[in-house]
DNA sequence: ATTATCTATAGATCTATAGATAATGC
DNA sequence: ATTATCTATAGATCTATAGATAATGC
């Protein structure tokens, strides 16, 4: 398990910045993310914000960055907690948790393509390393990390149907990918 | 498996202008499918589509009809051909392939909170109904359903690493399903 | 000196309504 | 008559640049 990588420091001013586009981008949705409003919540007019930041793209490729970066942090500490055996559900219930927590800035850094130049390297990997580490196997590692966020995402845009019981089809899915997880390590 | 459910027809116009919509949605995108541009695609101006359709939404959402009664319809035929053991795999081939033929439409009629007031009652259900065919559990088809869901976005996204064979993905995910439900269903 | 902010503004859009005019169907 | 279209336009936005001015740090 490696550390997470470097990441390039922002400035104070920068870091205020980000800190109000994430309140902004949890209050009202992405679409209400717009440099006027985003000025206007740190008292000032729009034009100054691009002294800090070269355009709008680059403010949404800093939270892209805190998203992976703070979402894979979350999943190495719950592998970290969880017993062997546990891993699989432990991941999931982390990961649904984290995404949960703080689901406009899981949606930008998740939707649409990533906006990879800008990432600090090795960041996407180290935040998505926990499930090849849960699995041992790339395969099946990819497939239980598209079934998290299929489920996230399905949960947050409330696609299941009234009543469903998601702890129940969480819990169903955990099961299926442990199953596999277990049959493929036993082989080795 | 019951018939897909009755839809409100089209006048011929409309048809032409959702026509339109959703070849402006496939070559564009989503940002680019306005009012104007539809227009323009028709030879006519954006004031007179609301001749048609009342507004935008209802543009939409007749489209995201189209795309859960196709899917649903694909997903059905699927199930029709597939040998009872070979369920599994064989909805999630078609639900990818279907998918990744009109991602345009595919994204518009999963992505964001479903426009439910305006479909025909039912045809959410009966589009989803074959993930409960092939799984025999409500929570397990859940599951399956957010996976292949999962597995389609974050394709089209191209979220997953370079090189990696989604193929092989996509077995992974369709074994630990198929033999989850194997063991659910030998228990009856 | 340097940095952060401001005002002013260019340049692009969008959706949707009102009312006039042309085309079509009995 | 009715329906489909048109022009004109209201009313809202956005992002981003240029150049001036105020505030801050040596």
């Amino acid at each position: 398990m490696t550390d997470q990588p470097d990441r390039s420091p922002r400035t104070p001013r920068a870091a205020q910045i980000v800190a109000a586009a994430r309140e902004l981008l949890e209050e009202r949705g992405r679409d209400e993310l717009t440099m006027r409003a985003l000025a206007e919540r740190l008292g000032i007019r729009a034009p100054s914000l691009y002294k800090h930041f070269r355009n709008k793209e680059a403010v949404e490729a800093a939270l892209v960055e805190d998203g992976l970066a703070e979402m894979g942090a979350a999943l190495h500490a719950a592998l970290r907690e969880a017993e062997r055996a546990e891993r699989v559900p432990a991941l999931l219930a982390a990961y649904r948790r984290h995404a949960l927590a703080r689901p406009g800035l899981y949606r930008l850094s998740t939707a649409g393509p990533l906006p990879r130049a800008a990432l600090p390297p090795g960041l996407e990997e180290w935040a998505g390393s926990p499930f090849f580490v849960a699995t041992e196997d790339s395969h099946l590692a990819q497939a239980l990390w598209s079934y998290a966020h299929g489920m996230v995402v399905l949960e947050l845009d409330r696609r299941y149907p009234g009543g469903s019981d998601l702890d129940l089809t969480w819990q169903a899915g955990a099961r299926a990918f442990t199953a596999q997880a277990d049959v493929r390590s036993s082989r080795d």
